[in-house]
RNA sequence: GCGGGCGUAGCCAAGUGGUUAAGGCAGUGGAUUGUGAUUCCACCAUCCGGGGGUUCAAGUCCCCUCGUUCGCCCCA
């Protein structure tokens, strides 16, 4: 068009759709504070090293994705891909972990991956998100799932299933994939051409292939959970345990694998089971990842944390939900050019009061003020013209009943709590 | 990064080589300067994502490009 537009992979998020993303900042706010999870903000770009080291040189993520520049310092420094090594990084800087125990954490904001675009998959996208840093037990665990279930429960999202699964300590995974590659490896020639490469970089992968054959092989071989040591395998047990009696339900998938590397123990996903998400339809994934502060040079601390891609949420929310309706008090409509001022003195007074009001700026004819003051859906019309504001007057119409009364601005100005049950009982918006 | 589909006004959308690019919704102005509906009238794409080519003639064919969408990869 010769104009400029949004880069790819980025878009903007219209009035119309912005109240559905309040409405998920909102819950989610409300639940983590009622589960005692602090907000940090922490910033946009890092040294491009804490998200090589953290999450791993070897996964997709590091090695193509990151938008990557070097600033006017000759520094390297990165768009974050994702929230954890920043939190990370930042818990370490300033020693949250030693503030006692435990930290619990959340954060929300846009992340950065430079990936083909598609439903449910921006290059700028949002995701929030929660870490506790600092507890081994199982019960961390349990809770952040619970409280990832919570809050899309609460969002009033249906048909999304839990998948988890132990990826075990670092030893457990060191065997099993020398078990996975040893098994797999007589097959090399019948996978498919991308898990032959994964057979040496990332084999664990290979398990989730799209690919008919693959599938097959992977079918049969061994599960991660048969290579769990005495530990690994309590804790994971204790997991399930604890799911079962919070009442969420649960199936383990022992091809459950994660991307990042820094993953131990217990790994999920919430995925929806409807097709508005096509293959993008994990919505919330999360786990364990105990040696992660270690490896950033903090100390050792066992932590569990998740994401939710907001997008993808949004999708789903807007499917099941008609937008929420902005409440409007009162739809102002003058003409004239007393009466239009005194029209816009009268508005702020009573925005003053507590009241909403939608001011008509248009100067069109009074049928147009009013057919745009019916589709407002205020409950009710103020209405000065050359006569009211010659009288310091005001008409009050009600848009449900058609009803009409004329009293002076100061009356309607003295009266506001009685004007406020009116229109609280005239309201038909929720 | 690879493979397939699509791209006409704010939105939906007809059009498939031939004069001035249907229609609907929304919007704007008006039907004797003050009341929400309906109706009526007028206006609302010098142009078909962008660029190039073929042709006497292209929104319609070809190429490139950008965007979008589906699948793969990967992930939230």
């Amino acid at each position: 068009m010769g104009t400029i537009q949004a880069l790819r992979g980025t878009r903007d998020i219209l009035p119309e759709e912005v109240v559905y993303w309040q409405r998920v900042e909102s819950v989610a706010r409300d639940i983590l504070g009622r589960a005692a999870y602090q907000e940090i903000r922490t910033p946009i770009f890092e040294e491009t090293g804490l998200f090589e080291r953290g999450i791993g040189e070897a996964t997709d993520v590091v090695g193509k994705e990151m938008y990557t520049f070097l600033d006017k310092g000759e520094r390297s420094v990165t768009l974050r891909p994702e929230g954890t090594a920043g939190v990370v990084r930042a818990a370490i800087e300033h020693g949250l972990y030693a503030q006692g125990g435990v930290q619990r954490l959340w954060y929300t904001g846009p992340m950065f991956r430079y990936e083909r675009p598609g439903a449910g998959r921006q290059r700028q996208f949002h995701q929030i998100g929660v870490e506790v840093l600092g507890s081994p037990e199982p019960r961390a665990d349990a809770e952040v799932i619970a409280i990832a279930t919570d809050i899309l429960q609460t969002l009033g999202l249906k048909n999304l299933h839990l998948d988890i699964n132990s990826l075990g300590n670092r030893d457990d995974r060191l065997t099993y994939r020398q078990a996975l590659v040893d098994y797999l490896t007589p097959y090399k020639a019948e996978l498919d051409p991308d898990s032959q490469d994964r057979l040496s970089r990332n084999p664990l992968r290979i398990l989730d292939s799209k690919d008919k054959r693959t599938q097959e092989i992977a079918e049969n071989s061994p599960s991660i959970l048969q290579y769990l040591g005495p530990d690994s395998k309590r804790h994971f047990e204790q997991v399930q345990q604890f799911l079962s009696d919070l009442g969420i339900s649960y199936q383990v998938n022992p091809r459950l694998v994660r991307g990042l590397d820094y993953y131990t123990h217990t790994a999920f996903e919430v995925i929806s089971d409807d097709g508005e998400l096509g293959s993008q339809a994990t919505v919330c994934g999360g786990g364990r990842y105990d040696g992660l502060l270690a490896e950033l040079g903090g100390p050792d601390t066992p932590s569990v944390g998740w994401a939710i891609g907001l997008e993808r949420l949004i999708i789903l929310l807007q499917k099941l939900q008609s937008p929420p309706k902005f409440g409007l008090d009162f739809y102002v409509v003058s003409r004239g050019e007393k009466a239009e001022a005194q029209a816009l003195l009268l508005t702020q007074k009573l925005r003053r009061a507590g009241f909403s009001l939608d001011l008509d700026l248009s100067g069109s004819a009074f049928k147009k003020q009013f057919a745009r003051a019916d589709k407002s859906g205020a409950v009710a019309c103020l209405i000065l013209g050359d006569e009211e504001a010659e009288n310091q007057t005001v008409k009050l119409k009600w848009m449900a009943t058609k009803e009409q009364q004329a009293l002076s601005q100061i009356d309607l100005l003295a009266k506001t709590d009685e004007l406020r049950r009116q229109i609280d009982s005239n309201c038909h918006h929720t």
